[in-house]
DNA sequence: AATACTAACGAAAACGATTTCGTAGGAGGA
DNA sequence: TCCTCCTACGAAATCGTTTTCGTTAGTATT
């Protein structure tokens, strides 16, 4: 493995002037930078990221903490979409990305083992002291639905999300419109409620509390169970507004089995747009969240918080309505 | 930040003895040995992995690397399963899991900057020149789904599971059976179409080349615009054997939408098992291909190849029939 | 008692970069 | 001419471990 000794004894220079240039510090002259540039082009040379770590503090390593707790793991679509754009723009930035886990040691300390110039806390589980004494830490940190102190948070408006459903199904002459909640300890979960409660005002509907059921997780069996209970009600409502596409599908799977046609008899409406929602039958009627954009965006924020730059401690990205077929008027 | 010295100092030992400590050598007394773990946990010392990288020549980094030609990304939920699986066991075995880009500078230059031990392959690209010279790289590294020389290589029996899902069929009384096969590209697309055919065979139905499809990707739009044309035949087929579950309820879709029932008109049969496919309506009948043990034996095989053990080059995990609701017998 | 081992430990040299600080030499100003 | 100030570069310390190899003291063997 050829190392930066030898490139500066090709160049004829110092290892001190190779690595000036190598970082692009000005104070090299454009005659040596180029004939250094050239002969670390010929051999390639590749810098050794442990030395490099161990001398200058910096890593280039971004860690991803992947709480597991509320079935919202690899395996939740939406998720998966906001860390492969943060991924992407990271690694663009320069950085490797890295999974943290919680095993063991803990967070904080794992993190302080690889030495991570950042982390992406991507699903948290409030409870877990793993996770505060992380925040608390001096370790740069953003989150998305996670609400803690100052740490940045980019995520989707999910009260004008809420609105957006609610008023959508109410143009459609809707009454009895029911909502599956997510648990009430995840920001997206209370939010998306709360943006229900205020659309129901808005549009002069009384809210009905027996119409309302938090669900324990983010996935289709929540969706399932929750509308096999509102199915049996005496007077079952003409929509259902579901906290997540998952849970949708759910729902969708148990007004099936009860005879109901969805998008004919109850109007079904899901949050996310994940890829699937558009191949089902119907095609789900949805509120898409931007996951590119929060991605995207986290990724810039932790970026600039490691160059201890001030950053956004709350960045909202505005959700839109898709409406497919799984909703229509209310017969 | 306490290091290995003040360790040492507070031991009144060598730091080369608290690290043969922490390496657990045998060439420390017990007495020693007791006494500098104390220490190490009263002062919470966490050893700097870079300079235990820089100098041992093992970082406990295991690359991931992540083609996504196929659209068949983190968001592609089997592949999720087998990375969760993985991931899980290697950080058993004490290494973390780091993502491999392949942009810039290729996939195996990536890997030697961070000096990983290993890589996982998890999707491929054969046509990508940057993978294949990571594989005839020095580095150790394993697949699933991906055939290149003796590189170690775990995933499903999918002949068999073709098998499995053509005689079930069969046993349904269909006769006229269509594939939707994933690209010739993949591994697992030719062996479910191989599987499909000597199913066929072993049943007595002749095989006609009009109720195959070689679809582009293996997503539920794939499903939907094959199916589309299967329907159109002037004979369309009773059954239809998808080549995974996304595609399979690209074909749900397709079916509904052409006033047809998915379990009484049609029978379908997806691959893989994701979580999603148990609660749609009707729930479908698929091959489970075990994504933990393909994980867990994935990482073990990877382990061992680091230590210069030598490994099996090819195993296959057996595959299930889950029966539910989208197969009947033939009208 | 002399010799040969072995167990337990330490001194010091890597590992491959970055970074501080010093210096030579040329340019510019008085 | 002398002094100051830059520019361009290098010497050497440093980062925090691991690892080799030597040393010492104690035990076993003859």
């Amino acid at each position: 493995m050829v190392g930066i000794r030898e490139i500066a004894r090709l160049a004829g220079v110092s290892t001190a002037t190779v690595s000036k240039v190598l970082n692009n510090y000005s104070e090299v002259s454009d005659a040596t930078k180029e004939r250094i540039i050239k002969i670390v082009e010929e051999v390639g040379y590749i810098p050794d990221s442990s030395a490099r770590a161990l001398s200058s503090k910096r890593t280039w390593l971004i860690g991803i903490v992947y709480s597991e707790h509320l079935n919202i793991g690899l395996e939740h679509n939406y998720f998966s979409g906001v860390l492969e754009a943060f991924k992407t723009e990271v690694e663009s930035l320069g950085y490797d990305v890295v999974f943290i886990s919680g095993k063991d040691i803990g967070y904080l300390k794992r993190c302080q083992v690889r030495n991570v110039d950042g982390v992406f806390v991507v699903t948290a589980d409030m409870m877990d002291t793993g996770l505060t004494e992380l925040f608390d830490s001096k370790i740069k940190c953003v989150t998305t639905d996670v609400l803690y102190k100052s740490i940045p948070l980019v995520y989707a408006n999910n009260f004008q999300g809420s609105l957006l459903a609610i008023r959508h199904l109410h143009e459609l002459g809707h009454k009895r419109i029911a909502h599956i909640a997510g648990p009430a300890s995840t920001i997206a979960g209370k939010e998306r409620l709360d943006g229900y409660i205020e659309g129901l005002r808005e549009c002069g509907i009384e809210y009905d509390p027996s119409l309302v059921i938090e669900a324990l997780e983010y996935d289709s069996a929540s969706g399932y169970t929750c509308m096999k209970q509102f199915l049996q009600l005496p007077n079952p409502p003409t929509a259902v507004y579901a906290m997540c596409d998952l849970t949708a599908l759910g729902v969708v799977h148990a007004i099936n089995e009860h005879g109901l046609k969805v998008g004919e008899d109850i109007s079904v409406v899901g949050f996310d747009d994940i890829e699937l929602v558009s191949h089902t039958h119907p095609a789900l009627t949805t509120i898409k969240q931007d996951s590119k954009t929060i991605g995207r965006t986290l990724a810039q924020i932790l970026h600039s918080s490691i160059n201890n730059n001030k950053v956004e401690t709350k960045t909202l990205i505005e959700t839109k309505l898709i409406v497919r077929q799984s909703t229509a008027p209310v017969k």
